[in-house]
DNA sequence: TTGAAAGCGCTAACAT
DNA sequence: ATGTTAGCGCTTTCAA
């Protein structure tokens, strides 16, 4: 529990109690120039008994950064943008740069206004996140501060993107589903229009092609990210290839649906048919019976990945173009290889 | 999509342009003093030409403060924190506030940590923002700006808080159980350790107690806040009431566990047994079968009325104590009346 | 080794 | 009606 002074104290006030000029307060604050060490000391202890720490304004203003940056959300904070602002905000607060957030709304007005305010309070860059990955108009041209994609990408290709790797993960989940002995692979996944969507289900039936295998039933199927789609679909699929022995579901509400609607079937999971999901969202995988084999984005990594490449940029030394990060599987029973 | 200039201008390269003093220029930009309407308008257009917007640091380190607020959050913002968050920025950005945001992660270090640099920053006020209603220790005594606690409460009741009415939740569910023919109703939650459990019990209690009814079975039973508690304890309260109507749960997860171990015990929801859940966690009620009546405790608009809170004592009007929202009973099918 | 002064960008009081 | 000046808190020359 900090006691810190009802009113804040400024290097001038330092100085006196000290009995030196503000010239060398500030110098023995910093640690620069020549100073007796007696006398730095005195500065030291006399800051220390105020409580003294210095005007971030005064100091962002002569220095002409403010050692901030922006975060706009176009989704107001999701499920998916979470991660990233807790990667973000640990990248950047450990290097002493607070972030601002900005909750974007998906509304473009809402937007520029952020940027106008976040530039008027010389913020050090910008971090854009988003819900999906399908590229975005960016959020202004020429702008005098960096601006990192994350979790979204923008249309200009020199602009720097971060998004994870889609469709490594659709492969991910595949092969694993071929190394634990399945063979008869179905997929559910959610609408064609999301970009994540068709590169999960490219990566799945790469997969499949190279191993001389294709998806089970009509192919990928396409619906709602939603446990009901999984279970409708679920069943869809069973109709089409009653010998189905693997399911790859593009997210784990989809997964749960479809393990429920198994189960409620009368087929063991993962006895008779392995499941994996997508997202690793806790809650529901861990939740499921059995709980989920599925695919991690690792978006808190993303955001801190995101954070450092515009820390680089601000340093100058920008980064262009997207940036895939790899996925990861987390193996739980629903893929488990059971004895026969 | 912003056109914004690679390097940002200053008022005298304005007051330049418009060929007068920084001062006219200021008076002009501002609305304030005296001067010819054609100066004024020359001034105008020299900013917009140059795309100028003022330099928020100066402002602020003239004014004595920034128009920033600080939230800090003790969870990493996670599920409870965020319709939160959203409130508070939704409250502030509208009235020119930005918002710093810095994840406190249960680290008592780390957050004052960050109490230093945002009040370093002169942040005009900061809300604290947490998982749970229990009392925490304040972040600081005799801080130099307000502070108000948001879904956690400070042991020092000088201070200002906001939590949502817990009882007044537990009352709403079984008011809504009674009034719709159910009158066997037991009550599933989560640790006891949790304030909000006990007070959701004893709202529920109250109003059974007023009918002249108590609790099904042994009483409110606590356990984790999970859907496999959910289903166990469901087993559990049947066996010791098998004429059960109707139960509330503490939370959407436990509701949801309840609801499963009753739709495969072959009892009817709504028909057999009426469930309520806690939480309007959208995503999970919704997708239950039946979809979840349920408590929303509003907290967006809790983080609303938190800022609304802060802004008041930043003008000077300081709040004390803690205050409790209104909690919304969300009904869907889980309750539904069904003809005999 | 220390102090004085200038200046970051802006606003407000005071001159003109 | 417009210009000039001082000063917010700090760092950084440059002088002493």
């Amino acid at each position: 529990m900090t006691s810190l002074r009802r009113t804040q104290t400024t290097i001038a006030e330092v100085a006196a109690l000290a009995d030196v000029s503000v010239g060398t307060a500030s110098k023995a604050l910093n640690g620069r120039g020549q100073l007796r060490p007696e006398t730095r000391q005195r500065v030291l202890d006399a800051a220390q008994q105020l409580g003294f720490y210095p005007n971030a304004l005064a100091r962002g203003l002569l220095e002409g950064r403010s050692y901030t940056v922006g975060l706009i959300t176009t989704d107001s904070f999701g499920r998916f943008t979470i991660p990233i602002m807790l990667g973000v905000e640990d990248a950047l607060g450990a290097g002493k740069i607070s972030v601002f957030l900005c909750d974007g709304r998906e509304d473009a007005i809402r937007e520029q206004h952020y940027i106008r305010t976040l530039l008027a309070r010389r913020v050090d860059g910008i971090v854009v996140t988003g819900r999906r990955a399908d590229p975005r108009p960016p959020i202004g041209t020429d702008l005098p501060v960096p601006v990192v994609y994350a979790m979204t990408q923008s249309t200009n290709a020199e602009d720097c993107s971060v998004a994870p790797d889609d469709e490594e993960g659709g492969r991910l989940a595949v092969r694993h589903l071929l190394a634990t002995g399945r063979s008869r692979i179905g997929h559910i996944t959610g609408p064609e229009r999301f970009l994540a969507a068709r590169l999960r289900a490219r990566g799945a039936e790469r997969v499949l092609t190279d191993a001389g295998l294709r998806l089970a039933g009509p192919g990928a199927l396409h619906g709602e990210w939603s446990e009901e789609w999984g279970r409708q679909a679920m069943q869809i699929l069973l109709r089409a290839q009653p010998d189905l022995d693997g399911v790859f579901c593009g997210s784990d509400q989809i997964a749960r649906g479809a393990v429920d609607a198994l189960r409620e079937g009368g087929r063991r999971v993962p006895a008779d048919l392995a499941v994996v999901g997508y997202d690793n969202w806790d809650i529901l995988a861990t939740a499921c019976r059995p709980p989920l084999t599925t695919v991690d984005a690792n978006l808190t990594q993303l955001g801190r990945f995101a954070a450092e490449k515009l820390l680089a940029a601000i340093d100058g030394e920008p980064a262009h173009g997207l940036h895939r990060l790899p996925c990861r599987l987390v193996v739980r029973e629903s893929t488990a290889v059971t004895l026969p």
